[in-house]
DNA sequence: GCAAATATACTTACTAATAAGTAAAATCAA
DNA sequence: TTGATTTTACTTATTAGTAAGTATATTTGC
């Protein structure tokens, strides 16, 4: 595929977990590359389908991800940890997560876009919530709570996490996410601090 | 003081909280109004000092509302609950957070825009933790983490609860709302269900 | 008490910049 | 030379912001 195209991709994303949906413009994405304005509408007719493409793009590699851990057998506790390295390493490079991103302009997508990152939710919250099952079968984890909402208030932190961080600084996210550790922990790792 | 630059302030707030600060014009509060555009920069003469006038007034409102609470002589247990209940009217209205939502564009904001919406957190954040501090020593509240990073966690399952629930449907808060005082609530109500 | 000055709350009518998007011509690579 | 890619050169719409004018109160000097 086309090398243009992928930078372009690139290059959104970033400014989407940089500067929001409604913050960022094609002149944007061209002139850092050095092209045109209308080259990048030569790959993306609109807005919306860059938006779009962008959210495909994400969910996809959620799913080489998932794939790629599996097989290489990690259990539920290195699963759950090397998805949250994806939020540590956003707090390290300024960005926030595509979720916060656009469940703020929300209401301003298309209908294909806001469908799109619909999908992206359910399919990652789904995974978190079953990892923390397999995890708490084979006790790896505790939590009490049905594994919907736990992997919900999980979802929750990481999001908020790095909003709040980028307003308080960088430091804010390192809190959070040992507090979700502390949370799902087994007991004999927990109040050890 | 003028309702006109009330209404504005109003409905600048509505505007950020559900199409997201670079997704409203100040011909969306003109045509709203039935005003000219000119008229809201009579007011307010820039974007960005509207904005910052929203924060203040935020903050305003809280400390409003922190004091009354206090004039009442509520327990931590109901000041607690009286805050979220701010986010549970957020969520029947569709709206999210000032936070999550200027957390979001904060980059793309004027530096004492920034610095506003920095002091909010940090005194909201300051808040819920005293008030979580004073109500675990009472026996109101059960957690074992420093209650700094307990406010921190319930601020972010707030705020990234309310962006979820508008991608995912706003049943998705309830879980939110009630996970937290699963969290945090004392032993003898844990796990009752 | 009353005219003159002034402040308030706007409107009209702009500007300059930027936004997304397009048509057609030029370039490049196989 | 053919098709993919990219630029040139636009358009149309919207943005934040401004300058100048107007009607209506309100205050001030005498």
């Amino acid at each position: 595929m086309s090398v243009t195209r992928e930078k372009i991709l690139e290059l959104g994303e970033e400014l989407i977990l940089t500067k929001g949906y409604n913050g960022f413009s094609y002149q944007d994405i061209s002139t850092a590359m050095g092209i045109k304005n209308a080259a990048v509408h030569y790959y993306f007719p609109s807005k919306e389908t860059l938006g779009t493409s962008i959210l495909k793009t994400n969910r996809q590699r959620f799913e080489e991800m998932v794939e790629n851990m599996q097989n290489r057998s990690f259990d539920e506790w290195h699963q759950l940890e090397s998805f949250m390295k994806l939020y540590l390493k956003c707090n390290r490079e300024n960005k926030i997560c595509i979720i916060g991103s656009l469940g703020t302009d929300i209401n301003t997508l298309s209908e294909p876009m806001q469908q799109e990152l619909q999908k992206m939710v359910e399919r990652i919250l789904g995974w978190i919530a079953e990892t923390l099952e397999k995890g708490r079968q084979k006790g790896l984890f505790r939590f009490n709570i049905p594994s919907n909402d736990q992997a919900l208030q999980i979802l929750s932190s990481l999001v908020a996490g790095l909003q709040l961080a980028r307003v308080l600084g960088k430091h804010t996210f390192k809190s959070v996410h040992q507090s979700i550790w502390e949370e799902i922990s087994p007991i004999e790792n927990k109040n050890q601090q």
